[in-house]
DNA sequence: GCCAACGTTGGC
DNA sequence: GCCAACGTTGGC
């Protein structure tokens, strides 16, 4: 099992609407990067957890903590004229982008601040907090996963 | 709202 | 295949 970051603006998609969504379950859509594709087509699996993370959010930092549903399947999104994330270059019979499904697992006590996480030592060399980084999927070490969980005031169940 | 970082696009 | 222009991300 491997851990992973997600970021997503709370006002697009929080993990509120994840909590309510049918299922507690949804589609990961709309990324457009190729990276973070293919760390969904390519490296993300059923079981593997990520942290859902608000970025331009005030405070941004770490809410919960979600499962990856995989394998990684064409994101719709990409051949909806009226989506957003409608991509004209994409074609069917060979789909750009990908995604994976994610379920609600819990919510955090209380959240992880990007402050707290930035002033925290145990944290240093954690990717999403290098300066300039956009990607919005990244891998996250364990030691840096466990750290988080204990500034959240939260024990994982065994496992 | 600003703007630095950085990925993508397209002219050449 | 270089690289300037452009668009987006996302912290601040």
């Amino acid at each position: 099992m491997q851990f992973w970051l997600m970021k997503s603006e709370p006002d697009v998609f929080s993990l509120d609407d994840l909590e309510k969504a049918p299922g507690q379950r949804s589609m990961w859509d709309g990324v457009r990067n190729y990276q973070a594709r293919n760390y969904m087509r390519d490296q993300m699996k059923t079981g593997d957890r990520a942290f859902f993370y608000y970025s331009n959010h005030d405070p941004a930092g770490i809410w919960g903590v979600v499962e990856i549903i995989g394998p990684a399947y064409p994101d719709p999104t990409q051949f909806d004229p009226t989506s957003k994330y409608f991509d004209p270059k994409s074609r069917e019979d060979n789909p750009r982008w990908m995604l994976i499904d994610v379920r609600f697992l819990y919510r955090f006590p209380q959240p992880v601040t990007r402050d707290a996480m930035k002033n925290n030592p145990q944290l240093d060399g954690m990717l999403v907090m290098r300066p300039g980084n956009r990607l919005s999927i990244t891998p996250v070490e364990p030691k840096h996963w466990y750290v988080i969980h204990k500034m959240a005031g939260f024990t994982p169940e065994r496992k």
